[in-house]
DNA sequence: GGTAGCCTGTGGTCAGACCACAGGAGGACG
DNA sequence: CGTCCTCCTGTGGTCTGACCACAGGCTACC
């Protein structure tokens, strides 16, 4: 019977399916999903239903899928967590379900965070870190590559505290307001200027972090957020930032 | 011509136009979209590619579908977080995107940031989590009962400090571990008296907030959080919790 | 023994069909 | 003239069947 009552939406039935193999270990990361019509057989539903099913898998982060035959075509498992989290941070901005100022307070609050644990951390490794400090250094970088550098510095340094989730998020957050950013930085009237101090300000956050100083490594990061977005005109003072324990 | 070459997915083409209406304004919180046929029709693509985009809209939290006619049927834009982000979060960590340690980390930054902030801020709600508080009270509550109005409480405290970025996170981030912390809490052997414990943190958390003790806040719910997931045999002590600041 | 070409299975896409449903337009009836 | 009932229309939800592009393995040919 092809066009029966809907119980439950068809593609949510092939999403919990999936679901439920992810969660009792049937599939795992680098596991090939089943063909999309073998799929459809089997739980008895077209195959558009199971494509869009996969599709959602595929948008969150959580499947690849390749054209042709092999042991590297199909539906493969990986979970990549930045990928979805930016995707849906960048679309609920879009949306207007999350106010700029609110991404901007998030970021600070988890950087602050970060910045806290890695230098509590004896064994954290910062390797990545300077040598992106290092490369932010080129004075002949355009402004939309110093801030690439920029966001890859402060990636670099969640992914040093080693919470996937913290990093994901991270990502997903600077991604999700990249645009504004980047609209910001044409405002900054000495560009010159701002790059040199936020480069002070990255070797003085970085320095606090290496000398085990959380204290001022909190400081520090929470005054080079604000000061940015301050300076770029995003985020009108709406009202004291979250969390400013002192 | 029908399937030519994909110059680029069609589903994405499709993605992309919603995005951008959704970033320059045509689309907006209660707007409908055009219907699924003229969608297809517009962008030049298949019914069904219209149908894979939308899926993930919805299933991110963006829109809201509905069959028959009328202002409230179709497909509507809808801003609300909090659905993807748990949909996401709970994804990721079935298929080991990220680690339950890192799950209750991330969830005691920002449940540490809100006590913060609701401390500091005078001007604070705090009506539905003194509800919640009494609620609480009940000695008729089952374990699953009590569990549902503490992840209430907690949702209702990041509420209270009004950003909704860590609102849908902490919601995120609770519900991808929902199961765990059921399957914990038969872990744990005397259930009642270990309420009795949650009532009297949760009293001293929010005494705290209302007296504008930030730090005293930030530490009690730390205790708390981090007491529970010990006693309910989660999170096997791998390192030291994130950004202890003192 | 190589190598070139076919074969197979995979995702990607489209077109067309039907169902269930909700609302509105219009007529029938009081 | 008002009210109710019925059909009509447009919407999402789903399925089927078809074809394309592609990658890899297999096979037959050299």
């Amino acid at each position: 019977m092809p066009q029966t009552v809907a119980t439950q939406r068809a593609w949510r039935t092939v999403l919990e399916r999936i679901e439920n193999d992810l969660l009792i270990g049937t599939l795992g990361p680098g596991d090939r999903l089943p063909s999309e019509r073998d799929l459809a057989a089997d739980l008895g539903v077209g195959r558009s239903s199971v494509r869009e099913a996969l599709r959602v898998l595929e948008v969150m982060g959580l499947i690849r899928t390749a054209t042709g035959s092999g042991p590297q075509a199909g539906a493969i498992v990986i979970a990549t967590p930045s990928g979805g989290m930016s995707t849906l941070l960048r679309l609920q901005v879009a949306a207007q379900g999350f106010p700029l100022a609110d991404v901007v307070q998030t970021r600070l609050v988890l950087e602050d965070a970060v910045a806290a644990a890695l230098a509590a951390d004896a064994a954290r490794d910062m390797d990545a870190v300077h040598a992106l400090l290092d490369a932010m250094d080129d004075d002949g970088l355009s402004a939309p590559e110093f801030l690439a550098l920029d966001a890859q510095l402060h990636y670099a340094l969640a992914e040093a505290s080693g919470n996937t989730v913290i990093t994901a998020m991270m990502a997903g957050l600077r991604t999700s307001i990249e645009s504004y950013v980047l609209e910001g930085s044409a405002r900054i009237e000495d560009w010159t200027s701002m790059v040199a101090h936020l480069r002070t300000e990255h070797r003085d956050i970085v320095t606090a972090i290496d000398a085990g100083d959380a204290d001022a490594a909190s400081h520090l990061i929470r005054a080079h957020i604000t000061g940015y977005y301050t300076a770029a005109g995003l985020v009108p003072d709406r009202r004291a930032v979250l969390t400013e324990n002192d």
